[in-house]
DNA sequence: AGCACGCCGACT
DNA sequence: GTCGGCGTGCTC
């Protein structure tokens, strides 16, 4: 009897493929295995996610499966569901998502190998050959390529198209083959004993919130929890859960921020719950991670510790999974396939009716909404801290640095005291413009200014990188009147230092390489930096010792965003900067702003997220925008945008038809119109119910087709 | 996603 | 008359 198996694929197609089981493999085949099956000219990588005795459909035929790759499947069934689950919600592919769950060498692909035939040899010495053909041929002369190689090493356009006439032209020789992955086993590390560190003091009120987790424990049922308060106080009752978790028997998924994962974690993590402790990221080589992901797969491993990415870990027997600073946006992969880990924390969750922890001190506006609504949230008191904050009304101000900010520089430099200053602007100044016509130096692939860096002199666009030399006459008129617009971090940098002559000033962006961004941090550690000038990147660090002066310039930037959650933004990011103030009650917060009274701003100075919440949460309300309704922005990209307009206007006109109670915003082209060349348009839509939203937008996508993501909030 | 097919303009 | 551009549609 024959059998059939249904099969994803990691490609963007919201469906599965039939193939014939093999007789030999019939016995052995189980779902959740990989398998090298055919499709069209290719072979790919797929998973099967059901076997069936009967076939499908009596017309099609069907294609036998090349080769069974596993002999344990690599997936359970039941994440296979939880990512079917995910991907449904996010409308990505279950098999582009399975695909990011593996290692990278777990994907096998053909490849092919081009050769020259005697006949090309022979025709290369003569003329009747095109130009790119004997360029392909000449390459071929000394030894075979493989065709990713020489795609990126001619620059035809339509490579697979030259190739194929050329092979049937006999003029070279294609071979197909498959890359083979060492199957390996992991040696199974020794588990031994470990000395651990189990003192995990907890106050009154910590004791008391874990008790309430840990009463519900045990009946094998989804648990959700909301644990809100300052970090010290959530790790503690982390531990205390971790402990519990895994004296069941039971494991436990551990997310943290990507920006988290430095040495001190995992130092902390392996002291506090030894060697049984697996840390998975992306900076992890691919040895490593294959290495790691086995560890896990065979239970060697009781405790995961990652960013968004580990939410895919092949833990089994999952007790316990902790979404920590869950407000982080991190945990939102923007790239396809599109996910978000907090979300998919709770499938999975549900999945293997597991507890389920966030954690905050400051929460995503929704996820406190629902806590408290759902009745579990958990409120582990912190000591109100009284800080000295300034806000500085920019508006009466001449220069970049208000007259306050710099006599406070000044005397903390006096005491020879560090100084952290923020400005969330790369560059010099973020654009350039002539004053005599007005124009501005704009990059070419994208809808965007080019910003200015000086110390470069450079043009360079943010989006893309492009980047040209600086100009000293107008491209236009010729003038040579050109002035900067915006004040950036290099301006910053170059002011202080005019101001502060005797004190070292550096600052800190994502201009610098990784390594030059190390040993300013490393510099600033041992105190042979006076100020340190940082954007956002510099907010995102940890280990930076805390200072007795922070500045924050200009926190608006975020604000005049087109974005519902701009003033959420806003707020975390200065609570982030804050973060840097040394705990002492000498120390003080400046934030210069041209939104003195904005009330987002205050929130954050005064650190008062439950106000901060309320506000913003009624203005929530009056929008209709998320918690009170689910938003999913539907981007269309493509290369002109005669036709990305024509198929968004399509699209929204379909989903119009449709009815339902959907709020339509756009088409509109998106807030950076092109990027790459690349034109972007979008429609929003907005609706109470998710599911009202589903239905129409699975219907209408299969019939728009055209290089489009799709986010979802809620 | 890739790849084939098919229909148009512009070049030997 | 062919090449090669891209728009459309299919892949078990």
């Amino acid at each position: 009897m024959t059998l059939y198996a249904d099969v994803v694929l990691p490609l963007p197609l919201d469906q599965s493929f039939s193939y014939i089981v093999p007789e030999s493999a019939q016995k052995n085949v189980k779902i959740g295995s990989r398998v090298l099956v055919p499709l069209g000219q290719r072979l790919l990588t797929g998973f099967i996610v059901n076997l069936r005795k009967r076939k499908l459909s009596q017309v099609l035929k069907l294609k036998e499966i090349a080769e069974v790759l596993d002999e344990s499947p690599v997936f359970s069934l039941s994440f296979l569901s939880f990512a079917r689950k995910l991907s449904s919600y996010y409308y990505s592919s279950w098999g582009e998502l399975l695909q990011a769950s593996l290692p990278p060498s777990f994907i096998l692909k053909s490849q092919k190998r081009v050769s020259l035939s005697t006949k090309g040899k022979t025709l290369l010495r003569g003329d009747e050959l095109s130009g790119e053909e004997k360029e392909l041929l000449g390459y071929l002369k000394k030894r075979e390529y493989t065709a990713l190689y020489l795609k990126r090493k001619l620059k035809v356009k339509n490579l697979s198209l030259l190739l194929s006439r050329l092979e049937k032209k006999g003029l070279i020789h294609i071979q197909e083959d498959i890359e083979k992955i060492r199957q390996k086993t992991a040696p199974k590390t020794p588990v031994g004993e470990t000395q651990l560190e189990m003192d995990f003091s907890l106050d009154a009120r910590s004791l008391e919130v874990a008790g309430q987790i840990t009463r519900k424990i045990g009946d094998q049922v989804f648990l959700p929890f909301y644990l809100f308060g300052p970090s010290e106080k959530r790790e503690s009752v982390y531990f205390y859960l971790i402990k519990r978790i895994l004296a069941d028997g039971r494991k436990v998924l551990y997310l943290v921020p990507e920006i988290t994962l430095t040495q001190s974690l995992t130092e902390k993590f392996e002291k506090r719950l030894g060697e049984k402790v697996a840390l998975l990221h992306s900076r992890l080589s691919e040895k490593k991670r294959e290495l790691e992901w086995r560890k896990i797969k065979n239970g060697e491993v009781d405790v995961v510790v990652g960013p968004r990415s580990a939410l895919f870990s092949p833990l089994e027997n999952l007790g316990l999974i902790i979404v920590d600073e869950e407000q982080d946006e991190s945990y939102y992969q923007r790239e396809n396939p599109c996910y978000d880990a907090r979300k998919g924390a709770r499938f999975r969750a549900k999945q293997e009716e597991a507890v389920l922890v966030y954690g905050s001190a400051r929460p995503s506006v929704s996820a406190f909404f629902w806590a408290k609504k759902r009745g579990n949230l958990l409120s582990l008191e912190s000591e109100p801290r009284r800080r000295n904050v300034k806000i500085v009304d920019d508006r009466k101000e001449k220069g970049v640095i208000s007259w306050k900010l710099e006599e406070k520089i000044a005397a903390r430099l006096n005491k020879r005291e560090p100084v952290i200053l923020f400005l969330n602007r790369r560059g010099y100044a973020s654009s350039l413009f002539c004053s005599r016509c007005n124009t501005i130096p704009r990059c070419s692939r994208c809808d965007i200014a080019l910003s200015y860096h000086k110390k470069e002199e450079k043009l360079v666009c943010h989006y893309c990188g492009y980047s040209l030399p600086k100009m000293d006459n107008c491209p236009e008129c010729g003038s040579r009147m050109i002035r900067e617009r915006g004040i950036g971090i290099e301006a910053l940098e170059e002011k202080l230092k005019t101001l502060f002559p005797q004190s070292c000033v550096t600052s800190f962006a994502t201009d610098l390489t990784r390594l030059e961004q190390e040993r300013v941090l490393h510099n600033f550690r041992r105190g042979k930096i006076d100020i340190l000038v940082g954007t956002q990147l510099l907010a995102h660090q940890v280990d930076v010792p805390p200072v007795f002066l922070v500045g924050i310039l200009f926190p608006e930037t975020i604000l005049t965003l087109s974005d519902y959650r701009a003033g959420q933004k806003t707020f975390l990011t200065l609570s982030q900067m804050m973060k840097f103030l040394k705990d002492d009650e000498r120390a003080e917060v400046l934030i210069q702003t041209t939104l003195p009274q904005h009330f987002t701003i205050r929130q954050a100075a005064f650190e008062d997220y439950i106000s901060f919440y309320k506000q913003e949460l009624r203005l929530r309300r009056l929008m209709n925008y998320p918690p009170f309704s689910h938003i999913v922005e539907v981007l269309f990209q493509g290369e002109n945008l005669r036709s990305v307009a024509r198929k968004s206007r399509e699209f929204s006109e379909q989903v119009k038809n449709e009815a339902g109670d959907i709020e339509i915003l756009g088409p509109a082209l998106a807030s950076v119109s092109r990027v790459r060349g690349v034109s972007r348009v979008q429609v929003v839509l907005k609706a109470k119910r998710k599911k009202t939203i589903d239905d129409v937008l699975v219907k209408v996508l299969k019939t728009v087709k055209l290089r489009k993501s799709i986010l979802v909030y809620d």
